[in-house]
DNA sequence: CGCGTTTGACCCGCGC
DNA sequence: GCGCGGGTCAAACGCG
């Protein structure tokens, strides 16, 4: 029995369909514009989670109560559109992962354009309000020129069926903006990564034709480590969840046959196996910080290891 | 007071 | 050139 079938799409681009079955990620989906066969960065290398974290983060078992939904395919030009329709033929009742062919781009140079910003003053210069107007206005064409020669950062997304919008990954993320999206009653919500030196965005968005759905965007690559990884490094501070023994030891989930499934695995199938427990993750957010004692323990604030959102979703039960 | 959210304005790319 | 839609900025505001 194949836990998995490599399906070639039209031009060598190839969509991963994962039999749940054999996964402890349950019907979740990930859309991905990211070339994983040409990149040895998985999905959660793209986030910044490191390799021992990755078996950790297996080790979730996926919460009941959050449902992910069926996935979609996309082909590889296709931006993630949740406003349209999606049609039927193109639903898959299992865990589905589509690449597609964004190239894995280094990370981008500094904007030195935008690095004399304050400091105007030092030689005690004057400039009138419509000079710095202007100046304001060039500085930002500026700035905005180079951002357009910058290559595409890699993107990739995720639809879940969940009745919360925003899917805590681990990260800590800052909204700068909300648009509404042509067609849909929901509005499209920016993130960005609050650590300074990262500049990974996200967006947040629900499904038009299926309210329930929520599609994550990634963009970009985390420089850092997550808040949530830290913790997980961290002796005697480990999740509360029953399928694990012990503190540092972890067990892969209960419905995952290693020796039908792991053993073919290739390596980019298993770095996007990696990208599924992203959602796993994602959804065991709650459980995982429930326990502040630990926390309290290792002189972490809480606030420091999950965003606010999850906090006052916890206080509020 | 610091941090995050809200929201109107602005810029840019694209199609017509 | 113009209008539209997507993406971003940044001031104002709210909250703990």
């Amino acid at each position: 029995m194949e836990s998995y079938k490599d399906i070639k799409m039209e031009d060598h681009h190839p969509m991963y369909f994962i039999d749940n079955n054999n996964f402890g990620v349950t019907n979740h989906s990930l859309i991905s514009d990211y070339n994983i066969n040409t990149s040895s960065l998985g999905f959660m290398e793209l986030l910044g989670f490191h390799q021992d974290f990755y078996s950790s983060a297996s080790a979730f078992e996926l919460p009941k109560e959050e449902n992910y939904c069926p996935a979609v395919c996309v082909s590889e030009e296709e931006e993630v559109k949740p406003s349209s329709v999606v049609p039927e033929n193109q639903i898959i009742s299992s865990t589905t992962v589509a690449t597609g062919n964004v190239l894995n781009t280094p990370s981008t140079p500094n904007c030195s354009s935008i690095s004399s910003e304050g400091h105007g003053d030092a030689d005690g210069e004057v400039e009138n309000h419509e000079q710095q107007n202007t100046k304001t206005k060039q500085q930002l064409k500026a700035k905005k020129t180079v951002s357009q020669k910058k290559q595409k950062e890699p993107r990739f997304a995720f639809m879940t069926k969940s009745e919360v919008d925003f899917l805590e990954d681990g990260y800590r993320w800052r909204k700068y903006g909300q648009k509404a999206v042509k067609n849909s009653p929901f509005p499209r919500n920016y993130y960005r990564c609050t650590n300074a030196t990262c500049n990974v965005k996200k967006r947040v968005e629900r499904c038009f034709s299926d309210p329930s759905i929520v599609v994550t965007t990634y963009e970009g690559k985390h420089t850092h480590p997550s808040p949530m990884n830290m913790m997980m490094s961290r002796p005697n501070c480990y999740p509360i969840n029953p399928l694990l023994p012990s503190p540092g030891t972890f067990t892969l989930p209960m419905q995952f046959n290693i020796n039908q499934s792991f053993n073919n695995l290739t390596s980019s199938n298993l770095a996007m196996n990696n990208q599924l427990d992203h959602a796993a993750f994602a959804a065991q957010g709650r459980r995982f910080c429930s326990n502040t004692e630990m926390l309290g323990d290792q002189g972490i604030d809480l606030q420091d290891l999950m965003p606010s959102a999850v906090l006052k979703h916890e206080y509020n039960r």
